[in-house]
This record gives structure tokens, sequence and C-alpha cells, in this order.
DNA sequence: GAATTCAAAAATGCATGCAATTACCACCTT
DNA sequence: AAGGTGGTAATTGCATGCATTTTTGAATTC
């Protein structure tokens, strides 16, 4: 069984944009990266047409540009996912959900306190990626759910983009305890039923990350999430 | 200046996806559209996989399909619009615009007033659908403003789907005449700089539209929107 | 009639050729 | 130095060839 040579190139040059080797405002030759990763130019054409649809590059007249980032934009695209978010966990409240979902959520909410308690940074991001696909997949919408997934694309959106960050570990910490709270309640809200709560705490909850950003650009680490903004660092 | 071929096709498969000639489940062959069109099966393909990207195509393990939507997915779309305009709309609120984008508003409100007057319903379309772009791309957020336009592309979901149907006219104009109401509200919003009370009034107005999906079935009537649905009529 | 088999026909994924377009860069001009 | 200019090299959009996979449908079996 061979992967389509499409999606290994599609695999391959996400994951180059969202590590930051490949910065915003390079060109991409279809024919250079063939030759690269030894493979004809039709399947990178394919993946080259997918990462547009992601936002992730910019076609113009002859060929694609690594699209970058104003910061505003930054901002918004995670103000746009918490507004998804916030619409599923609100469907799903005023939908009600099983309590084995619940069960689940409570799990979930287990892990988190534990990577947290343990400070295992690194187990967070995973953890709480779980925690966001499980509580917002409630929703029962494959429509809402794809656009969600859609909007995690954007390197500096996604629901663990930045808590990984090493910046001033107080601050840091402070985040995450106040984003499980978040969490808690959420799970409150959907139990509840209370879908117009749940809405504003996940909006709320996405502003989070917000200063997640500003925190790792005024340290000046190395943040590959923010490789794509202009003037980041 | 020759249109490029791939956007050729993309248009027009676009219209035959739309207009209910390919409905839900036809197996869109490349090689056949190719021979259809007297082009070559590679700008066929990009045309494709950027349906795929809209939502309107399947690619399975060989090929492409087209897409067929439950009912309940249908509801899912037009919501998810209304919640993107919605927030466009808090967004510019609570930013405040320019007097003379209130001005431009007011004037698209005349328009709007003037077909309904008329009932003039082919050019309320038209109407509607720039009032909607106006009022939602004050929002100064080019990346909603991206997703706002993208929920447009499923012929079911835009601002203007089904307004045209020609249905039980009393029914009919009273829901013109309350999504007026609803775009005079909008307005006032904007001006008032009342952001929440502008989501509101979007995600309202947007459900609508869930009575004219379901007037445009019950009517059994040619619906062309709802050619991808199942068992829609 | 429904289900199964299997070989021919057709379609796909990928590679590659080619004309037309675009980018590149050394060389002028002011 | 800044701003053309022109010609070459590289790249793109599209067409097409080929091996492999998928579909089709006629023949066969239950």
């Amino acid at each position: 069984m061979s992967t389509l040579q499409w999606k290994q190139a599609l695999y391959q040059l996400r994951s180059r944009l969202v590590s930051g080797e490949l910065v915003g405002g390079t060109k991409l030759r279809a024919s250079h990266l063939a030759g690269e990763m030894g493979i004809s130019r039709t399947p990178i054409g394919e993946a080259l047409i997918k990462l547009e649809g992601e936002g992730l590059l910019i076609r113009d007249k002859s060929g694609f540009t690594v699209r970058s980032f104003k910061l505003e934009e930054v901002f918004d695209a995670i103000d746009l996912r918490g507004i998804l978010e916030g619409a599923a966990l609100q469907k799903a409240a005023e939908k009600g959900v099983a309590d084995t979902s619940i069960e689940k959520l409570n799990a979930l909410l287990a892990d988190l306190d534990q990577v947290i308690a343990e400070y295992q940074v690194a187990d967070y991001d995973h953890h709480n990626l779980d925690f966001h696909r499980q509580i917002t997949h409630l929703c029962d919408s494959d429509i809402l759910i794809a656009e969600i997934e859609r909007s995690y694309r954007l390197p500096f959106a996604g629901p663990s983009a930045f808590p990984t960050s090493k910046d001033d570990s107080r601050r840091f910490r402070a985040s995450l305890t106040i984003g499980q709270e978040h969490h808690y309640q959420m799970v409150s809200a959907l139990s509840r039923r209370e879908g117009s709560r749940g809405f504003s705490l996940m909006t709320e909850h996405a502003r989070l990350a917000h200063e997640n950003v500003r925190a790792a650009i005024r340290s000046r680490e190395q943040a590959p999430q923010l490789a794509l903004v202009n003037n980041a660092l």
C-alpha cells in the first residue's frame, strides 16, 4: 500500500510551513519542489492547491507564495476559532448530550489536571486538543465540525498553538489554570444545557490565546507558529 | 487575454452543480469532462480539487462524487453562515464604522424597499446579497470575510439562496418584510455600536431562511438550490 | 431473478514534453 | 546609484503517454 504522493507532498509541505522552515513571502516553485522530493510536478501541484485552500499559500499570476499574516490576522483567526467552537458547544448544550459523553469529558479534564500539576507542557498540548475536539464534536453538525477543523489549520489558531511557549512561567502557569477553569465550566454548561453560557465561555477561552501570542512576541523566543507573521519578533 | 482553463472549468462545473444539472451522488470523471469541455484532464483536475475544498464534491478512492446533503446539513450550513455574518456585524459595530458606510447601507436599504414594494423578486436576490456583503465586509477582518464568502458557496446557504422561490406568496411577502425589518435594525445596531444586538439580529435573520427552505420543499416546486439535498422533494 | 465471476474497457495517478509566460541579471542610460 | 532594457534561463499551464486500479457488463451459477 503506497500512500498517494500528493498526500505525502501535502503533509510534508504543511509541516515545513508551520514549522517555519518556509517563511512568509517565499515563492514555491513546483518544479523545484518536485526535484527536491523526487516526484513529479503533478502531485506537487495538487498539494499546493490544497494548501492555498487552507489559507497557507497565495496563488499569484505565476505560482504560489507562502502567505504572511499581519498580527491582527492572528487575533482574528483565533477569534474565529473561538466563535466556531463556541457555536458548536452551544449547539451541543442545547441539544443535550449523553451521560457517557460527559464522563469522557471528565476523564479528559482529569488528564489535563494531571499534566498541569506536573507541568508537562508537551503533553498539555495534546490533551488540550483532545478536549477541544471532544467537546466541540458533540454538536452533531458535520458542517460545523469541518469548519472548526479547518480553523485549526492555521498554525497560530489551533487550541494548542501557544501553551507550549516557554516564556515567563508564572504568567504561563496562570494561563493554564484559568484555561482549565474554563474547561470545567464548559462541561458544566454542557451538562446543564446552558448553551449561551457555553458560547461565552468558549469565545472568552479563545481570548486567552491572545495573551499567549503577545507573550511569545514579547519574549522574543523561537515561536515557530509565528513564522508566517510579519515582524512578529 | 485568455482566461485560465482551470478557472473556466471551475466556473462551469460550479454552475452545473448549483443549478441541479449534476445531482448528488453523480460520479464525475475527469476524462469524460475533459472530452466534454474540449480541454485536457489537467485543468479539470484542478477545478475538481477546488470544488472538493468548497464542500461540493467528495473525493473517494478513485475520483470525485457530487456531494449530497441531508436536510439537517442545509439548516446547519445556514446557521453557520448566520454565525459568521453575525460575528462580522458584531465586530464592525463594536469597532464603529464611518458615516459614509452607514449612508451607503441606507441607500441599499432604500433599493431593497423599492424591489420589495414592486415585488421584483429577481432583483431582490441581487440587492439582498449586496446588502449582506456590504454590512459584513465592514468587520475589517479579511480572515472572517473569507470564511463568510466561503459559506456562501453552498448553493442553499447564501443570503439570497431562497427568497426567489415562488411558493405561496403571502408567506413569502411576509418573510421579505420581516427580513427587511432585520436589515433596518442591523444598520441601527451598527450605527449605535450595539455589537451583541447585531449578532443576535443576524443569527435570527438567518433562521428566516429555514422557513424558506421548508416552504420550498412543501410546495414541491423546482428549487435548484436543493438539487444536492437528499429526498428534498 | 439475484448474486458471482472475471476479462475487457475505461479511468486514475503520476511523469513528462512543449509552447508561452515570467523571472533573472548583466548591461546600458541618465 | 536609480531606473530602464533585452535576452536568456527557468517556470508555468496544459496536453498526453503509460502503468495500475477501478468500473462495467456479459456470461455463469445458484
